[in-house]
RNA sequence: GGAGGGGUACUCAAGCGGUCAACGAGAGCAGACUGUAAAUCUGCCGGCUAUGCCUUCGUAGGUUCGAAUCCUACCCCCUCCA
């Protein structure tokens, strides 16, 4: 069993450091402690966070001992992580209500009865400062500056914070703390997940056993394909978004991307994959239609097989038929002028943007372009569309 | 502690007394073309009761008919020296 379980837990990692130790923790038999860190600075998960939850969930149902652990007390911090300036730091009570949030999505994929959820101010906060100087005084800033977003930041003179060095201690400390056998992470977190390993061995006067393995998992990119998926990129795709959002989203994804979200988020296997490759570049397959497949598997995962179809027949409706969404609610509106009626139903943030999109043609009443902010809309009720994906009912009244 | 450089819109980055809501680039948005793809072309890209008005160039004052531009104080960042 062991064995066997070694190929899934390799299975679409990026990188295992202490590959063999882990065997040799596998076989021992025992469950083993599986910690992963959470920064609650975003309060939704995204489908970036579901390829760390997904891996956490192979473990748990290989019996393993699954530790959530929200970093409360680091995120007061401020991780540093590829970040090219200081972050800013997050107040106590926006933390805890992060938390929140983090705890009442992460179930839709792991298993409340089986997961421990922890938050690292339990032990940190009641630090001295002794132990604190005891715990950072085994690392220096030489090894600290190694880490490459430090070295950047530290040649191009911009700021590092003493209390960003600090992090990835006191990240590492939480492995000594919790006895992790496993630490996962994204691959930009491997500074810091080897920090835990560090401080393990040090703690226990380098007995190699007791190091944390290291699993790294690829990083998503966001919708522009570029950067990683976060959320304060607005570049995500939230596990709370309507179906209608998740898959339209995907379907607004570049070809090049879409294989990179085959690859990180599908269950499909090397092999098909390979095969609809070959299909689609030999024309034989429109990634149009791939794009609906994987968009139909990812809603289906948050929400099920039929609200998945469902997202894409009312897609198909709206896009390739050009009809109108089905629920879209109706708003009773007094009389007034154009540019003010759409920001007042929500369809433009400002009436100056409202004007200039009038003035783009963006805007469409029952069908039929208005490109004059001047137009009246007299008593009744009216379907207007701005852009291709924005719409509204409204009902004007008198 | 001393000497110097710098803080401009989402980001980078010009401007250094009026023509500046602020050059340019990227991002973003809209239109055309499409497959809500890419590429390309075009336009937009602070707000409003809208041919005018209001707010914005680190913060607060001041000089001036007029300031992002000059002066003063303060805050923050960086460099070199100690």
């Amino acid at each position: 069993m062991p064995i066997k379980s070694i190929d899934i837990i390799k299975k679409g990692t990026d990188e295992i450091i202490g590959e063999d130790l882990l065997i040799k923790k596998l076989n021992s038999g025992k469950p083993l402690v599986i910690k992963a860190g959470f920064d609650p600075t975003a309060p939704d998960l995204h489908l970036g966070h579901t390829i760390l939850l997904n891996k956490l969930k192979q473990f748990q149902d290989l019996g393993h001992k699954i530790i959530f652990l929200i970093g409360d007390f680091t995120a007061t911090i401020g991780d540093p992580t590829g970040k090219t300036e200081l972050r800013p730091s997050l107040s106590m009570e926006q933390v805890a209500e992060n938390a929140e949030t983090y705890k009442s999505q992460v179930f839709k994929l792991l298993d409340a009865k089986k997961t421990l959820i922890k938050f690292n101010s339990e032990w940190l906060s009641n630090l001295s400062a002794a132990d604190l100087i005891e715990i950072i005084g085994s690392y220096s800033v030489a090894r600290m500056l190694e880490r490459d977003d430090f070295k950047k930041r530290f040649k191009s003179n911009k700021n590092i914070s003493i209390k960003e060095f600090i992090y990835p201690i006191l990240q590492g400390y939480d492995s000594v703390v919790l006895n992790a056998d496993v630490e996962i992470g994204g691959t930009d977190q491997k500074f810091n997940l080897l920090m835990g390993r560090y401080l393990q061995s040090i703690k226990n006067e380098n007995n190699e056993d007791v190091k944390q393995v290291v699993i790294t998992l690829p990083l998503l990119e966001g919708l522009d394909g570029v950067k990683k998926m976060s959320k304060s990129l607005s570049n995500y795709i939230a596990i709370d978004d309507l179906p209608s959002e998740i898959f339209g989203k995907i379907m607004s994804i570049s070809d090049d991307l879409m294989w990179r979200y085959y690859e990180l988020l599908s269950e499909i296997d090397h092999k098909e994959l390979g095969k609809l490759k070959k299909a689609s570049n030999e024309n034989k397959l429109n990634p149009r239609d791939l794009k609906m497949d994987l968009g139909v598997e990812i809603v289906s995962k948050f929400y099920s097989l039929e609200e998945a179809k469902k997202a894409k027949d009312e897609f198909k409706s709206i896009f390739q038929q050009n009809k109108i969404p089905e629920n879209i609610e109706t708003i009773d509106v007094d009389p007034m002028p154009l540019p003010n009626l759409l920001k007042h139903v929500g369809l433009a943030p400002s009436t100056s943007e409202a004007r200039r999109l009038i003035g783009q043609k963006a805007l469409k009443i029952d069908d039929h372009v208005v490109d004059s902010i001047d137009y009246e809309l007299k008593k009744g009720s009216y379907i207007l569309k701005l852009g291709k994906k924005k719409f509204a009912q409204v009902n004007v009244k008198k």
